[in-house]
Formats: structure tokens, C-alpha cells, sequence
DNA sequence: CAAGAAAATCGACCGAAAGTCGAAAAAATG
DNA sequence: CATTTTTTCGACTTTCGGTCGATTTTCTTG
């Protein structure tokens, strides 16, 4: 009762390394178990399948950037500050994708579009939590705020993604999106301009 | 020389109506082949992978919708409706997904990922016209029209996107992305609540 | 038209990878 | 200590994309 949860957590986290690596298209559960020295079957009596372990993989890894970011809902930065480090913290870091996104780029699809999917689920609640400030506060002027974070997330997801080469343009267009979007004043993001490098 | 060109487009008609029918990833080159009457080695004759099928295949149909959108630049509506009816020529008619994408949901994530980029890339040019014409004409006020439109069609994408079920609330704030990212007077759009059915 | 070249077709075979299963070992239970 | 539950093992199966040398069909041309 006590070793299978180990065992568990720790094909967790060798999983988690591989697929960010290699990618999870590329990481077989051969290598998985061998990295583990394991058995299959010992691999299948914890995971019913590849896509359940990348399901809990992909569960653990946001849960641990939920509560990075959730910290950040305290901290005394300007609200439009805050939004940009709270999305950021659902952002890879840099050493976690050098090699392997830059290589992976398709067949990471399933991976990069769940993780997507989810960071979007999570991360809307507490950025509501932000925005509804910044509107009390003037600094903002919008309703609908999870759906209009909603279209500021899959920009930001679908532009900025690995593999994908952006323009300076383009980050000017973000900003403006943003600020439009949450009916800021202009100018109010242009301090964005400088966090993303392009 | 001219039977090879034949039995090329037959695979490709084949396998364009499988994909779309039970997604790409559910499709297997045994089974392409089975329904063609062909053997394994003829197949890759034609096609050095099942990926350069699939390449091939979306290139097919984007060419059509592409023709199909371009029909419309000449057509006389008024400016924001030729935006619509435009992007609208890329989106999979009725018929064409019915049954398959409801079940292939996240194994079709590839085949999607790929047609929805290809499709932002195609369009783009096109609309990038008919926006600028709306430009001259005082309907719109922006600059940027190229990233500008990528941020639409990236929205619309994530949006509407098949398995995703959107609200009305998410059509409103679309309708209002679209005016303000292109410098629209507010209701422009309005229409556009219409044609989305949710 | 015959004969050789080129194009097209065939299908057995291969290797990789996900997943199964029954049996055995280890650990907990009482 | 006996028995039950949990955990582990690894050979085996199946599916699938892809290869390859042999064979047939079609085209070319002297």
C-alpha cells in the first residue's frame, strides 16, 4: 500500500523527464520501464494505458505551476504586472524544452495541445481573480472576463508556442489585444514588450 | 505515366474521405489500401510515408477552399459579410465531419493542428485585402492587418473548434475581439452573432 | 513488331511499439 | 504459519508503418 504509491510517483517523474526531453511521442514505455527497471506489466499495473500516465504526468506537472502562480495572487506588484507572472508561471522553463521541443515539433502535438487545454482551465479562475481587481480598481474596464481570458490565453498559446517564430509585430498586436481586450488604457501592457524576447 | 497520376488522386480521394470519416490517426495504411484494392508496395509508390498522405490530402482541400474563398473577393457584399463568408469557406461543411470528429476527438489533434495552420496561412493573404479595402473605405482603423488577422483565426480556431463547446457569451466577446483588433465601429460585427450557432 | 527500358504492382517480411496475461514473488494480515 | 492481497515479472500477441526484391504492365524505339 505504502511501496505502490512510490513506485507510482516515481514512474511519474521519470516519465515526466522523458516526455519533456524526448517528447512523448518519442519516449516508448520500454525505455520508460527500462529507465525504471521495471516490467511491463508492472508499468501496466499502475497505468492503464500511455495516455493515462501522460494524463497524470500532464496533472502533476500543472498542479505544481497552479500553486506557483497562486502565490503571486499576494504578491504587491501592479495588477497588470501580476497577470503576466502568473501566465508566465504556467510557461516551461528554460531548461526543461531546449532540446526537445525544438526537435519535436509535430509529434509533440497531443502533449502540447492537452497541456494547453488544461493550463487554460487552470489558469482562467485565478486570473479572473486579478482582472475583477484591476476593474475595481479603474485600471481595467470589461465583463465577460473568463471568456476574454479565455481569447488572451489561446493567443498567447497559439503565438507564442515553441516552434512557432514571431515577429516583433506580433508582440505589439499581443499588447494591443490584451489592453483592448481588457479595456485598459493604452500603454497599460506595454511593459509586456519587454518580458518576451522574439 | 498518366495511370500513375490516376491512381494517385484515387489514394488521395480514398484516403481524404477516411481521414475525415474516422480521423487520421484511426486510419491504417492496411486499410486504405484494402479499400483502393491495391498491395502495400503500390501504396508507397505513390507516397514515401502515411504523413506525406496526410501533408497531401490537406494540401488538396485547402486548395479548393481556397478557390472557393477567392470567389468571393469579387462578390458584392458588404465588407465585414465577404470577412465572414471568407473565413466561413474554410470551415469542414456539415457533412464532412458529422460523425467522425465527435468520436476522434484528441486522437485527430495532428491532422487538426496541421489544417488549422495551413488554413491561417492561406487565408491570411486573402483577407489581408479585403480588410485593407475596408480600411480605405473608413469601416476599419488598424495597422498590423497581417498579425492582426492571425489573432482572429487563431481565436477562431481555439474557439470553435470542434469538441469545444462555446457559449454565447464566448460569440459576444468574439464579435467584440474582431471589431477591436480591427478598429471597427462597434456593432459592425454584430451580425456575426447570427451565423454561430452554439 | 520485337525487345529492351521504364513504370507500376505485388505481397511476404521486418521491426517497433502498445498492451495482455497467467504465474510467481513479496508483503500484509490474523 | 497459513492465507490473502499486492506487486512484479516477462514472454507473448497484435497492430501498424514501412521495406524490398521479384514480377507484371506499359511505353519506347530501332
Amino acid at each position: 500500500m505504502k511501496k505502490g504509491e512510490r513506485r507510482k510517483f516515481e514512474l511519474l517523474q521519470i516519465a515526466y523527464k522523458m516526455f519533456l526531453t524526448r517528447g512523448y511521442e518519442n519516449t516508448s514505455v520500454d525505455e520508460i520501464i527500462e529507465a525504471a527497471g521495471i516490467a511491463k506489466g508492472t508499468f501496466y499495473y499502475y497505468f492503464k494505458s500511455k495516455e493515462q500516465l501522460l494524463e497524470e504526468v500532464i496533472g502533476m506537472m500543472i498542479e505544481e505551476e497552479e500553486q506557483q502562480a497562486r502565490l503571486m495572487l499576494h504578491s504587491d506588484q501592479p495588477i497588470p504586472q501580476k497577470i503576466m507572472a502568473i501566465m508566465a508561471a504556467f510557461r516551461p522553463t528554460q531548461d526543461e524544452q531546449t532540446i526537445g521541443d525544438a526537435l519535436n515539433q509535430f509529434e509533440n502535438i497531443l502533449m502540447h495541445e492537452k497541456i494547453n487545454r488544461k493550463i487554460i482551465d487552470t489558469i482562467i479562475p485565478i486570473l479572473a481573480e486579478v482582472v475583477e481587481a484591476g476593474v475595481q480598481e479603474g485600471i481595467f474596464c470589461c465583463d465577460h472576463i473568463p471568456e476574454r481570458l479565455r481569447i488572451i490565453l489561446i493567443v498567447s498559446n497559439g503565438l507564442f508556442d515553441e516552434h512557432s517564430h514571431y515577429s516583433k509585430d506580433d508582440i505589439t498586436v499581443f499588447v494591443d489585444l490584451i489592453e483592448k481586450m481588457l479595456g485598459a488604457k493604452k500603454g497599460t501592457m506595454e511593459f509586456v514588450k519587454e518580458l518576451i524576447r522574439y
